[in-house]
DNA sequence: ATGAAAGCGCTAACAT
DNA sequence: ATGTTAGCGCTTTCAT
């Protein structure tokens, strides 16, 4: 066994091991040259270049992080940062934004806000803390004028969600409103008449616009929403389920169609037909949005939201506002694809 | 407007705008005391220390994360890597890894890694790289040597999956012999007798263990397996399914219960069925493994494996090895919980 | 093509 | 309690 105790901790000489002066002597040229191995630069002779990896290899040469981004002024890493939200949201996207980040070698640095304070806090951090090149920055609920400030630091911002007027920032969001038209123009061209709408929550940027989308088709196919049938949901799946139950429960009948504007609130939507011996779709036709995982298991026809592609947009207007090349547009908007299962497959 | 370029990155004066330099220099003091005050020490007077902070407010002074981390030798960053896994697993224990990480204001530097070569390189480089404090590792597909040796490098190393012999790492990992057991014996418990069971893919340690729960199970009933119950799944939902699928083709009768031993396979069995108009637990009973999103909305019994708890568990032995607080026992075996659901509840 | 040396922004002895 | 100064490890002019 070694002499080193046994905490790992405990490293008296706290200095990183090997270092480019380290290769440098072992290879008997200056640090300037490794650096410049290190860098790539086509100022080295290749048979330099070879006994600088040679040194490297013996000596198991690793850089240093911070001292290069302190040095080079660039960190080679993106931020992320989400606001509390759904997993199966944040997941997705950061799946897509890694994979584009892996490719140019970039690393991401990813935080989780729960309160607007703290996001505030950590996108300011962040963006004047020379700890990334970059914000990616899902801004459910900061304010735009905290949001244009923040777009005029030292750092690119790139945001997901909505757009903020006049904000130096990329903004890469999808488009509802087409989504809710899609999949309300689905359910008419199957002869739907009486049609539910489970509205999100007031005042939410998605939810306004898939409801503005579901208006769209409504007066698209020359029909009237019955007011009546327009739900306001909260987008979780108990809203979704406690107002079906309740209209069940006040012996009102069934629309033909109900669309939930997003999936959770269609998945309690199903649980309540479910516990009544309902069924979809030969009892009620149902739509929802986003395409959870779920949606897929439960057979439920629903708009996939390109939460991946979001993700690698986002990451992609990074790369090129990084790379500086010219103009970057301002805008992305991520089209919806809609999902026809069973239910709203029309009956044998 | 202003008088600068449009294009975001073209700053001409790449060199951060505000440092320590530029505060001392406003409050009329030196740097040391303005790091002082930037890292809480005691030895400042509360006037001085008013000066520093009015002088930093007033010039939006921000601390330079390379720079600190270089100087103080600790990047207050914790890197966590992840195999190329599914979303919802690796997103729950994300948010349980940074719920502690941000109590302790530590960040988080995430990435994932697609192939067995790309994952050893990232531990490498976050090891010795001086990128993070401590690494979490995810190590589904990296041999024990390789392990072994990284666990010998500077940085702290906590390893989630399976164990690993003789390597300097604290492992957090999950009881799946126990929590199999529980599913099994529920099972039994509930009085049936010819139980199916689908493996995970063989090799793998998770869905060994699984198997040996249930083989224990078994033995504490006092019960025989039967050998022809015993499938061989993949963990995906396609192979829940085409087993179920292939078993009724062959015009063979339908177990009392199956228990796959994870959820997704469990849900193909689901899927399996109700093409078949069959239905559970009327037809037969149905358990899984890990309690993933949809089971909840699908009404599927299974065994909650602790996710959230990992990256918590993870997080917290990152932060007691670098808090240098004595021995950190090497070992954390979080339990399961057995969650009962409609798929295995008794008629009535 | 290679080397010497001056930073990058901050911290931590060591002085006072 | 505050200041001076020498690094931390790497990059990058500027020489040669």
């Amino acid at each position: 066994m070694s002499t080193t105790t046994d905490n790992l901790t405990l490293n008296p000489t706290k200095t990183q091991s090997v270092t480019v002066a380290d290769v440098s002597k072992r290879a008997g040229l200056s640090t300037a040259t490794v650096s410049r191995v290190l860098n790539n630069s086509p100022l080295v002779r290749d048979k330099t270049r070879e006994r600088v990896l040679k040194a490297m290899q013996e000596l198991g040469y690793t850089a240093n992080h911070s001292a290069r981004a302190l040095a080079r002024r660039r960190t080679d890493t993106l931020g992320v940062i989400f606001p509390g939200i759904d997993a199966g949201f944040f997941s997705e996207v950061l799946i897509g934004a890694n994979q584009l980040a892996a490719e140019h070698d970039l690393h991401l640095a990813v935080a989780f806000a729960r309160n607007r304070p703290e996001e505030a806090q950590m996108v300011s951090e962040y963006l004047y803390g020379g700890r990334v090149d970059a914000l990616i920055l899902m801004h459910l609920r900061l304010d735009d004028r905290f949001i244009r400030e923040a777009a005029n630091g030292p750092t690119p911002l790139v945001l997901i969600d909505r757009p903020v007027e006049d904000a130096r920032a990329v903004t890469v969001r999808m488009n509802n409103t087409s989504g809710a038209e899609q999949a309300m123009s689905h359910l008419l061209e199957q002869g739907f008449k009486r049609i539910a709408v489970i509205q999100g929550p007031e005042g939410t940027f998605d939810a306004e616009e898939r409801w503005l989308g579901c208006r769209n088709a409504a007066a698209k196919f020359g029909v009237e929403l019955d007011p009546g049938l327009i739900w306001r949901g909260t987008f979780h799946d108990r809203s979704g389920r406690e107002l079906v139950s309740a209209w069940l429960d006040a012996g009102k009948s069934l629309p033909d169609a109900i669309f939930a504007l997003n999936d959770p609130m269609a998945i309690g939507v199903l649980q309540a037909l479910n516990e009544r011996g309902l069924s979809v779709p030969k009892d009620v036709a149902l739509v929802g949005f986003d395409d959870i995982e779920s949606a897929r298991y439960l057979g439920l026809s629903t708009v996939r939201s390109p939460m991946r592609e979001l993700g690698r947009s986002a990451c992609q207007a990074v790369i090129e506002l990084l790379g500086g090349k010219g103009k970057v547009p301002d805008e992305r908007i991520l089209d919806t694809e809609l999902v026809v299962r069973q239910s709203t497959r029309a009956l044998v």
